[in-house]
DNA sequence: CTGAAATACTCAGTGCCCTGATTAATTTGT
DNA sequence: ACAAATTAATCAGGGCACTGAGTATTTCAG
């Protein structure tokens, strides 16, 4: 009597749009890595030598989750992690050229995987559809880590 | 070198928010119950009686997904699981009292949280942002299960 | 210089999400 | 009528995502 339309819902939405892409991923991209695991070979291809927390920031993954990922690119070789010698609590991240060669492998399958995705949308929808996400999704942020206040609290 | 800018990737777009969503909705919604639970809750109040993989198919979750968000509802006694007298190898499911009191008092809070969520967008773009991304996911969806073929192999 | 605070990482626990294999019940083809 | 195919649900297994608590190391305040 008093159910609601989830088509208006934007998480349910958000989570059938992360779906749908994973599926694609799983068939055009790759089965053995993920989308967030490319999204740290990709990191560390920018940023060769990042520390794991640095690395978590950088894709929008939290403490636990990037070190599960990361031990998994570990354990495949695809990374090595040694102890910063400056500073004994972090771990310094580097692909391996098994690392490296996968990230381009990737690149290019990744690259055909989003015009098959966007494919619906024409060239200005495509942009409007990652500004206007890009947008609700920083906002969200900024929610939870809400900018330095003016007068630190004592 | 050869690293990608992963702002390009709806892929990664659609994490990132979905990931937003999910922090919103634990502060402004309920720890406890999750936004696939609500629309499961949901479904079964649109279409009580409903069997388990209905259920998934309406809100979009696999057999196995289903099972376990269905299997934790039931634990907190939000819904009853029978089965079907007309086919054995169905369970037809129904909210409790308490489900449906739980349904509508999360119902209020979610339309709260969804209009924080899409604040940052005008009407006219919040509509836009409802449509590009239902268009991606319909499709990307269509590709995973084709039409069926003008005559069936055999 | 030393105790307190901050930081990087790990671990335990919960929940979502998928695939492939298995089990039980029903439907279909002959 | 009955074997074969289909269907609903379960189970095992892998991966993503978050929180709260714990450990080790570094930094900071007095």
């Amino acid at each position: 009597m008093a159910a609601v339309d989830l088509a208006t819902h934007p998480g349910h939405l958000a989570r059938r749009l992360q779906q749908a892409h994973y599926l694609l991923w799983n068939t055009m991209v790759s089965e053995e890595i993920t989308s967030p695991q490319f999204a740290v070979l990709n990191a560390l291809v920018a940023e060769p030598g990042l520390d794991q927390r640095t690395v978590g920031e950088r894709v929008g993954l939290d403490r636990s989750t990037i070190a599960e990922v990361i031990s998994r690119l570990g354990r495949r070789g695809l990374l090595d992690k040694v102890r910063d010698p400056q500073d004994g609590r972090r771990f310094l991240l580097r692909l391996t050229d098994e690392g490296l060669r996968t990230h381009r492998k990737l690149t290019v399958r990744t690259a055909r995987m989003n015009q098959v995705f966007l494919a619906p949308l024409s060239a200005a929808e495509q942009s409007l559809f990652f500004e206007l996400i890009r947008r609700v999704a920083d906002a969200a942020e900024g929610l939870r880590n809400p900018a330095e206040p003016a007068v630190a609290p004592r």
